[in-house]
DNA sequence: CCCAATAATTGATCTAGATCAATTGGGAAA
DNA sequence: TTTCCCAATTGATCTAGATCAATTATTGGG
C-alpha cells in the first residue's frame, strides 16, 4: 500500500488540517525532530501524515494516562513536562520537552499512554498519528530506523536521568540539569547561555529528586560564587566551564 | 528441544539448559522474548536469522561500551549486569536481566554499545544481528511491531527505576527490587517465593542508590519482621503482602 | 585442605539535604 | 493602586542513610 493524500484521509475518516507553513517540508526543526535524514521525497510522504494541530494554552494536557494511545507529539513551540503519578498522588516528572522533541514513546507497549503531558507553556505541535506510523515504518526504512533512533534516544536520556538521581549531589544535579538545557536550546539556535526557565523551582526539585528549598539554596550559591545569575524565570550562565566541571562525564 | 522442570535446575538463575541447541519455535521462552506474537511462518524466519551462541562464563563481557552496535542480546539463560561508569570510574548499574529479556537497545542511536553487559553467572544467550533487523521489520510487520514493543517496555522500566531512586526509602527500594525479581521468576515459571540473588549486597545498593551496609540492615530488619529469609544468595519471602504493599503502586 | 582476599554484617558517628517555619516577592484581578 | 495568592527565599532544626570502623563469613586459588 502506497500512503498518498487520498488513502491518508480515508483512513484518518476526517479532513486533515495542514498549515504549509509549517510543514515538514519547510519546518526549521526538521534536522531535529521526525523527518531528520529523510530524503526530500520522504519528507513529502511524512507530510501528508502528520498532522499540524493548532496550540494549545498552558495547563492543558496533551494526553492522559489511560487515555488510547493514538499518536506521538513531535513539539513544534513551547515546553512540555511528562510526569506521573505515585500511590499517593504524588507527582513525579519524567521529564521536560523542547522543540523538536518527539514524546508519546511509553504509551506503544501497553497501547495506552502511562505518564500526563501537560503545557508549561503556550504550545503547537505536529502528530503522528499511530495506525500510519507502522505503515510508513515498512514504506520507508530510513523512517524506521528513525523511530528506532528516537527510541533509543530516549533510553539514553533516562539513564543520564538514572545516574543523576543515583549519583550526584545537589549542586551536581543543578549543573546538570541547566546544562541539558543550556546544550538542548543552542541545538534549537537560541542563546546557550541566557534562558528562560518555564518550569517552577518545585518542577525542578521533583525532577532531580531535591527539596524547593535546596533548589533556591543551590540556585543562591551559584549566584553568590558567580556561576550564573537567576531572576525569577530568567536564567544567565556566566561561568560555563565551572558549570560543566561540576557535571562530571554527563551532559 | 524443550524446556521443563526436569530438564533444568529447581532455583531460578541457577538453572542451566542440558542442551544448548534451542530454536524460537520450541523454546519455552518464545512467549516472553523475540518471538512474541509472531505467526508460526514468521517464526521460522526469525529462526534462520537469530544466531544460538555459545555460553560464555561468568564475568565476561557481551559487550563494551564504544563497540560496534552489530547486534542486540536475548538472554537464554542466567543473568546480566548491565552498567555505565561515571567520570570518575565508579560503576552505576542500569539493571539487570534474565531470560527471555534483551538487550542492547540502547546502542541504535549512537551505532556504539553505551554501556557494558557482564554475566552474573553462566550465560547463554541468542544475538539478533542489526544488519537484518531492518529487513525482517520491513518483512514482518508483527516483528516491526514487537521492536517498538520491547523498547516501549525498555522505556517503562526506567520510568519506573526513575521513580524508584528518587522517591522512595531504603526499605521501600528494596521490597520494589524483590518484588520486581519474584514477578519476572514467576514469568519465566520458577518460584516467585524461593530464588536466588545473581548479584551482590553491592550490586542491589549500587542499583538501588543505597550503601551496602543500608541494603545489608534494610535485609536484617526484614527477617527480623519476618518479612523474607535471606541466606547469602537464597531469597524467600514469606509475607509477600506486606512487601507489596511497601511497593506502593510500583511492579 | 589451608589461607588470603573479598563479601556481608553490625555498630558508632556524621552530614547532606529534608522538613518545618517565617518572610518576602510578584503577578493577576478589579 | 490594593488585595490575595502562590512562588521563592532564607533560617533553624532534624533525620535517613552515608561513612567510618571493626568483626565475621565466604569464596577461590594453590
Amino acid at each position: 500500500m502506497t500512503i498518498t493524500k487520498e488513502n491518508t484521509k480515508e483512513i484518518a475518516g476526517r479532513s486533515i488540517f495542514r498549515n504549509p507553513r509549517v510543514s515538514c517540508v519547510t519546518c526549521s526543526l526538521s534536522e531535529l525532530c521526525l523527518p531528520r535524514g529523510l530524503k526530500k521525497e520522504n519528507l513529502d510522504k511524512l507530510d501528508y501524515i502528520i498532522k499540524n494541530s493548532p496550540p494549545i494554552a498552558k495547563g492543558n494536557h496533551l494526553y492522559l494516562p489511560g487515555d488510547d494511545f493514538k499518536s506521538l507529539f513531535a513539539i513544534r513551540t513551547g515546553s512540555v513536562k511528562v510526569y506521573v503519578l505515585d500511590k499517593n498522588g504524588e507527582e513525579q516528572i519524567i521529564g521536560f520537552y523542547f522543540p523538536g522533541e518527539v514524546i508519546g514513546f511509553d504509551a506503544i507497549n501497553k497501547e495506552k499512554y502511562i505518564c500526563y503531558a501537560i503545557a508549561l507553556e503556550t504550545l503547537s505541535y505536529c502528530k503522528l498519528p499511530l495506525e500510519k506510523m507502522s505503515l510508513i515504518c515498512s514504506e520507508i526504512p530510513e523512517f524506521q530506523d528513525q523511530m528506532f533512533r528516537l527510541l533509543s534516544d530516549e533510553i539514553s536520556t533516562e539513564h543520564d536521568l538514572i545516574l543523576t538521581l543515583s549519583k550526584r549531589t545537589a549542586d551536581e544535579k543543578l549543573a546538570i540539569f541547566i546544562m541539558s538545557l543550556s546544550n538542548r536550546f543552542a541545538k534549537l539556535g537560541y542563546s546557550s547561555t541566557v534562558f528562560n526557565l518555564p518550569m517552577s523551582r518545585q518542577e525542578i526539585g521533583n525532577y532531580l529528586g531535591l527539596a524547593v528549598e535546596t533548589v533556591s539554596r543551590v540556585f543562591t550559591k551559584f549566584k553568590r560564587t558567580e556561576l550564573l545569575d537567576v531572576d525569577k524565570k530568567i536564567l544567565s550562565i556566566k561561568d560555563k566551564d565551572a558549570l560543566h566541571a561540576l557535571c562530571g562525564y554527563n551532559k
